[in-house]
RNA sequence: GGCCAGAUAGCUCAGUUGGUAGAGCAGAGGACUGAAAAUCCUCGUGUCGCUGGUUCGAUUCCAGUUCUGGCCA
């Protein structure tokens, strides 16, 4: 098992940071796809995708997804690039960014990146770790034994393999103490002994990562006007041809908020104006948590805004942020 | 018009054999490294509809009153 930990660990299992390209984040429904496109037109650049739905074929309506004529204006990558039935995971991510990022570059272009998917954002500022793959028969017999014997009981198994990990990860977290497990039993190694990348971080003023901040009760409005126009504009109808067209969404495809609960209501579950309010609050939370997100990361650079109506002048304030790249 | 049941946290409701009250949801803060739109942790004071009465003390008992359902005329 200590093989894998012998070969070229750099290589194969880190990601560097990537910070010569330019980021726009913020939460769902900030204006990132609009104020991105004009950005691109300004400093000449194609867009890839920071969003972890975007990447499915079929779910445009509930991601929100740039439009045609958006894409025919500006080039974009990773969207549509797999089918909804498809597992896809954060390194996959990673190692097809890195990728585009220096295909973009070779064409002389810059790179920006659009979207909310905080992790997908911190990983490519930060560099990571890529890990083995996912071990999903591994994972299954973990769940089996926390069902029989209990979750204290894998806690005190992880203390046992990676204590380090078994402090930093909260008791009741399944998934991450499953993960601790797979790659300390996959590599020889614990978990704990691998990620170190998060603690390098970089200061704003040393990239360009711009994230378009609204007040949280306008923002909410924003939302649930947006989501009432998704379910106008067919939503419901959408998630059932994909049901039609591929029986049941993937595991992650499936999470994803609007489709969940829209393929509840199709169930039978409940009304369609129970579901509305449901999709509503599933996204106010999940705004929630990329605000925490956002929050954390000292790379960012808050873009204040109160109104759609001087994008213009928002795409000039993050051109004259002042940028010093780094030496290293 | 008569009878019955409700009125308690932003919402749905529990509860107090009379000593001013608590769940779920919503909301807020935090964690997060191959599922991340996921997963996990923490946070609960509100004229207990209004006005009187009984009582040391009423959100709880009594009377009246307003509103909301339901039933009967």
């Amino acid at each position: 098992m200590s093989g894998y930990a012998q070969t070229n660990v750099t290589d194969t299992w880190s990601r560097n940071p990537l910070l010569d390209a330019w980021y726009l984040t913020g939460p769902t429904a900030s204006g990132k796809t609009k104020v991105g496109l004009l950005l691109a037109e300004r400093i000449g650049a194609e867009i890839i995708s920071l969003d972890s739905m975007a990447l499915y074929r079929g779910m445009d309506i509930g991601t929100a997804k740039p439009t045609a004529s958006d894409r025919a204006q500006i080039p974009h990558h990773m969207i549509d690039i797999v089918d909804p039935t498809e597992d896809y995971s954060l390194s996959q991510f990673v190692i097809q960014a890195h990728n585009l990022a220096a295909d973009i570059r070779h064409r002389g272009h810059q790179v920006l990146f659009v979207g909310g998917t905080p992790l997908y954002l911190k990983t490519l500022l930060r560099g990571t770790f890529l890990g083995p793959a996912a071990d999903w028969e591994f994972r299954t017999a973990v769940e089996q034994d926390v069902a029989q014997y209990g979750i204290e009981k894998l806690h005190e198994r992880l203390q046992q393999v990676d204590p380090l990990s078994a402090h930093k990860i909260l008791p009741g977290d399944l998934r991450r103490m499953t993960r601790a497990l797979e790659v300390a039993k996959i590599t020889g190694l614990p978990l704990s002994h691998w990620q170190t990348q998060f603690e390098r971080f970089t200061p704003a003023s040393k990239c360009r990562v711009f994230a378009l901040s609204w007040d949280r009760a306008a923002l909410h409005q924003r939302v649930n006007s947006r989501v009432d126009t998704m379910f106008q504009t067919g939503l419901v109808q959408e998630t059932e041809n994909l049901l039609l067209k591929y029986g049941n969404l993937g595991r992650t495809a499936s999470q994803a908020v609007g489709y969940k609960e829209v393929i509840s209501h199709l169930a039978g579950e409940q009304d369609l104006p129970a579901t509305i309010e449901l999709v509503k609050a599933h996204t106010r939370q999940f705004v929630r948590r990329q605000e925490i997100w956002f929050r954390s990361l000292s790379e960012i650079t808050r873009v204040p805004l109160e109104d759609a109506t001087n994008l213009g002048d928002v795409v000039d304030d993050i051109v004259s942020h002042p940028w010093q790249p780094s030496a290293d």
